[in-house]
DNA sequence: CCACCTCCTTAGCAGCGCTAAGGGCATAGC
DNA sequence: GCTATGCCCTTAGCGCTGCTAAGGAGGTGG
């Protein structure tokens, strides 16, 4: 039947080759089914490593967290500066994979390595002279308008046919996608990053 | 078969009943039999007014955002305080459906009126001294830091179990949180969203 | 009277996440 | 060497999903 012998999964292997298949497919071509075609399995023996999909997804979602490599600021850095450091490593850990964004936005846990590095980031913060509470907020902050933009970075497409005839409606909105404003990309980005760290201790 | 008799439905009838469908049983509920019967009829009759379901989502979107009455600013108001508004009145249009932030952020595309909506924005800023391109990075970084802050507000959860004993090892963590510091709550919104606006001509 | 259009019905397809039950196979205990 | 105990996978199938095909009831216009 196969060619040679399989080596046996594991939850770790799931993931990864989820994330394989993310890349080729999109979420909505991730399914537990096709999933374990690629593993060379019947679709049951996942949920010998895995409870549900959704604990597949909570999976994806932290290595994807993980794999931005985010850590405490180094020694000398200004922890603005680390901070947007920050949030550009995460912004392209998610752009990496297609649906990153949305992955991680509907992940329903946070694993517990990421638990141990938001820690970390925190009590350096701290350390750099912050409090608690404001520490979590600016990496709140942060992480959420990263979110929220890779978000829609992600969703975009081409616009609606029938949205084209209204866009000529809206001359400021077309000027300002002609001076290089569309919701996503590099620059935009930097510009809503830049104001949001440093109004952060306004 | 039924008490009496049922007036046509539309496609706006269609994306009402969902939105309050969607406040008692959450988005993953919201499936096309379902809203069939609330609405008295069988599923496929639901097609002839919408081609696919997410067409209705995108509706449900676009009602949503629609109904946070968002508009250009009033004749003495600064910018700033404006744009402040308009974001409390967009998270507040997002909470006051049940996932409405997961609707808005995962619909596909946006509608005329919203697309209307944004222009009249975009020249009202212009004409308080922005260039087109400045207001619609001003309009984009707020609304994306909205999406994710409600995104993840309306995650929230009850932490899961196995995480409670490694909440004990993060103390700094902990006393954030302690001092009111979740990733939610209208006063970390507040802090992220005037860190955000303070911010945007720097 | 008939043709047409609108809006709904019944029937059913392919695919989904997931469970139940059991089988092959390696290792551990005797 | 034999048996028992696990691990890791199989086959079968349940109840659900979004959606399509085909047709029928009821009003409107020629």
């Amino acid at each position: 039947m196969s060619e040679t012998k399989r080596p046996p999964l594991s939850r770790d292997a799931l993931i990864e080759t989820a994330l394989r298949l993310l890349d080729e497919v999109g979420l909505e071509g991730v399914t537990v089914r096709r999933l374990a075609g690629e593993l060379g399995v019947q679709s049951p023996a996942l949920y010998w490593h895995i409870r549900t999909k959704q604990e597949l997804l909570d999976g994806i979602a932290d290595a994807i967290i993980l794999a931005a490599g985010m850590g405490p600021p180094g020694d000398g850095e200004a922890w603005k500066d680390w901070l947007a450091r920050r949030a550009r490593a995460y912004r392209r850990s998610l752009l990496a994979h297609r649906d990153g964004a949305r992955i991680v936005a509907t992940a329903t846990r946070l694993g517990t390595e990421t638990l141990k590095l938001l820690e970390q980031e925190l009590s350096a913060l701290v350390a750099h002279g912050l409090t608690p509470l404001s520490a979590l907020r600016a990496i709140t902050a942060c992480t959420q308008y990263v979110n929220g933009f890779v978000l829609q970075e992600q969703a975009a497409r081409p616009p609606a046919d029938d949205l084209l005839p209204l866009l000529e409606q809206a001359p400021t909105l077309l000027k300002a996608i002609g001076e290089g404003g569309a919701a996503h990309g590099e620059e935009t980005f930097e510009h809503g990053l830049r104001a949001l760290i440093n109004g952060l201790d306004t």
